[in-house]
DNA sequence: TGACACAAACAGACTGGTCTGTATATTTCG
DNA sequence: CGAAATATACAGACCAGTCTGTTTGTGTCA
């Protein structure tokens, strides 16, 4: 069954998982590279060498998270789906249940860009291309309830709902914006010329 | 007239000044304390005279910085009102020319609140504040485009699409967001049932 | 006007701690 | 053996904050 040692590196993912959990709940530059290992249970030169530095590990790690977001809100969009409300319905009651999951610190790659300044860095970069992403599953989300001229349309206003809702979240440590955001976009796309499938 | 070393303390002004500047372009937490002295050309004991410690010297830099930004804006807004845009219009062509302006890195208040990390912290709770009289204030102006009950109900929204142009444009490194933002709130403005000053 | 006292800012050394990253030598296990 | 992880010490830079002593400008009072 060889897991002896581990299968693919043991070390390397305890390392990713406990940085995206200190990142994330305190920050980049505040979590250092000793709290990460020693709450890792990790040596340091094992974290050098599998990541060049702490920049290569904060990239990893957003990498790492935006698997795990994904699958998070994909579960619970699909318990909301399954309890009868439509995708558009859902993604806002998945937004709801993570603004109110336990520590709940807002969205990882916009902590990321506001933390590292560089709009070069990697992981600035990255964070920018996942919130296209995030965008472009929200579009696919709005073409099934509005269709594909109304999500063409709509889809970038709706976005900046979303992400107004989430930092706002954070701000008012509230989870009222996503109803909010949700009920400016039923506005939004019910008002639109066509919203049959 | 009494200038010579200062009516009111000219080493506190460049130490805010100086900070506000670092802070905002490159995060607390890159920017520190000897840098601040250095480039405000202040020994560091008049730091420390003038404020208890570092976290001091947020919460005054981000007092500061209310105050400059509200006069920017209003300076914005009065711009686009005398060449002829409702008070509403001036808004988001007023924060277009915001996220336009060179150095442009977001809000430094939301910015100060994902850095901190903690929501106790007295420049988090600051920043909080702060939001809530920025949104006062777009509620005001709403007000005068849509009328009171209209206003009272559309703000909220039309909050979420300013956040979430903010946070877009930082992400995005454009200007675009004021447009979506701007076009979005018109619609839901003109569907109101109440649009009548 | 000239002497003096005071307050503010100055310069810079220093403490104790943290930071990232490296080097070395040892252990564990397939 | 050889690969991977270990423990530990270290380098060199930076961090916030303290302390001592000096300079400088200014208002007061004789």
């Amino acid at each position: 069954m060889m897991k002896t040692r581990s299968q693919k590196s043991d070390a390397r993912r305890r390392l990713i998982e406990t940085a995206e959990r200190l990142f994330y709940a305190e920050g980049i530059h505040s979590v250092g590279i000793d709290r990460i290992i020693a709450e890792a249970g990790v040596a340091k030169m094992t974290l050098y060498n599998h990541f060049s530095s702490k920049d290569d590990l904060v990239v990893a790690v957003l990498h790492y998270r935006e698997e795990k977001f994904d699958a998070l809100f994909q579960k619970w969009m699909k318990q909301s789906v399954e309890a009868g409300m439509s995708q558009l319905e859902a993604f806002f009651s998945a937004l709801k249940k993570w603004f109110e999951s336990p520590g709940f610190r807002g969205c990882m790659f916009i902590n990321a860009c506001v933390e590292l300044a560089d709009a070069d860095h990697e992981g600035s970069k990255f964070s920018s291309s996942h919130k296209r992403r995030f965008h472009e599953l929200l579009k696919q989300i709005i073409t099934q309830t509005a269709g594909v001229k109304a999500a063409d349309q709509m889809t970038p206003a709706i976005a900046l709902l979303v992400e107004g809702a989430i930092v706002t979240a954070v701000m008012q440590q509230s989870s009222r914006s996503a109803d909010v955001a949700r009920d400016a976009t039923l506005a939004l796309v019910s008002k639109s010329p066509k919203n049959t499938t």
